[in-house]
DNA sequence: TAGTTTTAAGTTTTT
DNA sequence: CTTAAAACTA
């Protein structure tokens, strides 16, 4: 029928046309589940077997390394070749730029990558008297700021921020950052377009490099992203953007979808080709999504054709509270799980925060679902692991104040906020040196002694790094190009027996790197700091330290090793909790429910998808009006068109927001959504959609104002021990936990709480009239 | 200054 | 409810 070669041969007319397109610029506006991925990767296939391109000159970009990855696997299977291709992120990529030509921008090779917490730290030292609230304001606007390009002196700065002494505080930021020479991740994206303008003989180097660039997902760029993919394409660069505006969901972020509308303005002569059919999803499915987005005004609009044909209808299930949600999740998996129709890992379940993730983790675990947690970043942001990362980033960098402060007083050596800021002041003079600044300074013999064994610390650990490098010669000159996380098997689980505290074992080291970060955790004191804090945490805690330290296993022994292994963990964090992941439910990562945020899973497909929280206030959220109600539209829609087979909403009448349950009404969207392609399951006759509330949302409205949170004076809390028969300070005895005291003595609806805190350092609380007997007094109080 | 206790505050979404 | 910041004590 045609001479295409089989790779080509699978695609469908609009798709091919999408491949064999050269010359101009290209735009491809590509619908949800319209085949995007196939597409880029074949072409790049293509661009190599058929035009004899060089894999090297391919630059391929997406935003996240999740799709990164994908790409880079499913292009090799087309043509092994494509592994040679450069497959990043945006902000990878700009990673890879500035290590090799930062030096142009006065930025050593050695810099390190700011987290949003680092930026904050840094950001209230230079607004010292400022609430933290106003501070994170302050980052998250100079952040933005960084993705519109705009330098501390643009007069456009106003957009952002209107405070006159913004200006000030963003330019001091970059003045600090730039003594400190590390960068933050809008300088991923904004120094090397700084670096491109300014050095012609650069641009025209890169441009000579990459002869073909492809950018996924082209709706999420921002303007700063923008002007990178502009100033890398020369005259004959071959550029091809894919995007779809309907998923643009990341504007908090400084994404602007003008980028999408305006591409065939901003690359003059470009061709169009529109990927309209649907190979995903049920046409049910995908026209409940498109219902929903198609009220929004802002929009090119386009028809998805579902080519699968009819299916099941979406089933919206309107569901008392939250415990019945996660029960009704519970119950359709398993269902369809036992009666063999579906795995595990056909289901995910999507919410809007993250928060949500908790209510079905516990139920989850206790029914012996098997699921993986995608996305929360909760693993990086414990103290434990912060505390390590600022030590080896001190390492590479002796003038980060961020982790200078973070760390060296930790565990305590009597060098307090008051010594650490003189240091840090003397040290503008020695080129910003804490290291040897601190060498040198005169300070109070408390401080002096305290310092000198901090920097024992870095001392060894240098010379251990020296050794190593000495050792192994690895240069590490290109990077992996299949940089992706640890392979699963690799990680191996760390001892310790679940639950029960027992006797801490030492940090273990594995191979490479591993070898030398667990001699610097330990010999930091760090672990023996955590390990004197509170025996329960701390057995959590090391074993956070050992995944830590074993993912280091996989990178080079080396200062090389190390850089590479701290970038790696600021520019990919979605390797998961195994800390706390469903541990022992299952064994096989691979064949469990997915629980995800609704955003995290653009780019992803799942045969069954329950979408929850389907109520005003949470999806969408609060405040969400003009354009921000249009990107939560988006974001439904991205959500409801990941389900191939089968699609599931869930609604609550009541919901537990800070710990009080308060009444919440059915989601808007609900009603957007066209009712010939909806089942309603549940309480159908409570008349939804006629605005009618149902019953037990009417009953329980007891609303807000009669919680006050604050309303138990000390006085009220007095009469609670007195009913209680218990007072702060009681010790007592428990034959499980051991000793302990009372921390807290309470009131509530169910008569008095005693809060109790053992030694060992777990917490537990008791009714005093059901179960104090368990509780033994003992004589003497502290 | 270090450690503890009391009080307030908060939940988007992510590279 | 959980966590972070402020206030207090030794």
């Amino acid at each position: 029928m045609s001479d295409y070669p089989t790779y080509l041969e699978v695609l469908n007319p609009e798709q091919r046309q999408a491949v064999l397109h050269t010359g101009k610029p290209l735009l491809i506006l590509a619908g949800a589940g319209s085949g995007k991925t196939r597409v880029i990767t074949t072409k790049i296939a293509w661009f190599i077997r058929e035009r004899g391109v060089d894999p090297r000159s391919i630059l391929a970009v997406t935003f996240t390394n999740k799709a990164a990855r994908e790409m880079a696997t499913r292009a090799r299977q087309i043509d092994e070749r494509a592994g040679d291709a450069m497959l990043r992120t945006f902000h990878s990529f700009g990673a890879w730029f500035l290590r090799r030509n930062g030096s142009l921008a006065g930025l050593d090779s050695g810099f390190v990558i700011y987290d949003d917490d680092d930026v904050v730290s840094l950001l209230s030292t230079i607004m010292e008297n400022s609430p933290k609230a106003e501070v994170k304001e302050c980052a998250y606007n100079i952040s933005r700021a960084k993705d519109y390009f705009f330098d501390p002196d643009d007069p456009q700065l106003i957009k952002i921020d209107t405070r006159k002494k913004f200006r000030e505080i963003y330019a001091r930021y970059e003045q600090r950052m730039a003594e400190i020479g590390n960068v933050d991740f809008g300088d991923l994206i904004k120094k090397p377009v700084e670096i491109l303008r300014s050095q012609p003989e650069v641009a025209r180097r890169f441009r000579e490099r990459f002869s073909v660039i492809m950018v996924d997902e082209y709706q999420d760029a921002n303007v700063a992203q923008f002007r990178l993919l502009k100033e890398l394409c020369g005259a004959e660069t071959y550029v091809c953007v894919v995007g779809d505006d309907d998923q643009s969901i990341y504007r908090f972020r400084g994404a602007e979808v003008k980028n999408i509308l305006e591409f065939p303005d901003r690359f003059s002569g470009a061709d169009i080709i529109r990927l309209e059919r649907n190979y995903r999803s049920t046409a049910p499915i995908l026209k409940a999504a498109s219902s929903v987005v198609n009220c929004n005004n802002d929009r090119l609009g386009k028809t998805l054709r579902a080519e699968k044909g009819d299916g099941p209808l979406p089933v919206l299930a309107y569901l008392p509270d939250q415990e019945h949600e996660a029960s009704f999740c519970a119950e359709k998996i398993e269902k369809s799980v036992k009666s063999e129709k579906a795995k595990w890992s056909d289901w995910a379940v999507l919410y809007r925060t993250n928060a949500q993730s908790l209510g079905f983790e516990t139920l989850f675990l206790r029914r012996g679902i098997p699921y993986r947690v995608v996305g929360s970043l909760k693993f990086y942001e414990r103290e434990e692991i912060k505390d390590a990362l600022a030590l080896l980033s001190f390492l590479i960098n002796p003038r980060d104040e961020v982790a200078f402060r973070r760390v060296v007083n930790k565990p305590t050596r009597g060098v307090g906020p008051v010594t650490v800021d003189k240091i840090v002041e003397a040290s503008a003079n020695e080129g910003g040196d804490l290291l040897k600044t601190g060498y040198k300074m005169e300070l109070a013999a408390k401080a002096r002694s305290g310092l000198n064994e901090f920097f024992k610390v870095i001392e060894n650990a240098q010379s251990l790094l020296d050794k190593a490098d000495g050792a192994v010669a690895e240069p590490t000159a290109e990077p992996r190009s299949d940089e992706g996380s640890p392979p699963d098997n690799k990680v191996k689980k760390s001892g310790g027996k679940k639950g029960k505290t027992k006797k801490h074992e030492e940090l273990v080291s594995g191979e490479g790197l591993s070898v030398c970060v667990t001699q610097i955790v330990k010999d930091s004191g760090i672990a023996e700091y955590h390990r004197t804090q509170d025996e329960v945490t701390a057995n959590q805690r090391l074993n956070n330290l050992q995944e830590l330290v074993n993912a280091a296993s996989l990178y080079a022994q080396s200062r090389e090793g190390l850089l590479e292994f701290l970038e790696h963990i600021e520019l990919d964090r979605s390797i998961d909790d195994r800390a706390n992941a469903s541990a022992d439910t299952s064994g096989d990562p691979e064949n469990s429910v997915t629980l995800i945020t609704f955003h995290n899973t653009k780019g992803l497909e799942f045969r069954r998808v329950i979408m929850t929280g389907l109520e005003q206030g949470v999806f969408p959220r609060d405040g969400k009006n003009g354009e921000e109600m249009e990107e939560e539209r988006r974001l439904f829609y991205v959500g409801a068109t990941r389900a191939m087979d089968e699609l599931y909403l869930t609604s609550c009448a009541v919901r537990r927001m800070y710990g009080r349950t308060m009444p919440s009404n059915p989601s808007v969207f609900l009603r957007e959504i066209d009712r010939s392609c909806l089942r309603i399951t549940g309480e159908k006759s409570y008349g939804y959609g006629t605005g009618q509330r149902p019953p037990w949302e009417q009953n329980s409205d007891t609303s807000g104002a009669t919680y006050s949170r604050y309303a138990q004076t000390s006085q009220r809390e007095n009469d609670a021990e007195k009913k209680a028969g218990w007072r702060r300070g009681q010790r007592l005895f428990h034959d499980d936990h051991g000793y302990g005291a009372v921390m807290e003595v309470r009131d509530s609806e169910d008569g008095p709480i005693v809060r109790v805190r053992f030694d060992t350092g777990r917490e537990t609380r008791f009714l005093s009239e059901h179960q104090g007997r368990a509780y033994e007094k003992m004589g003497d109080d502290v």
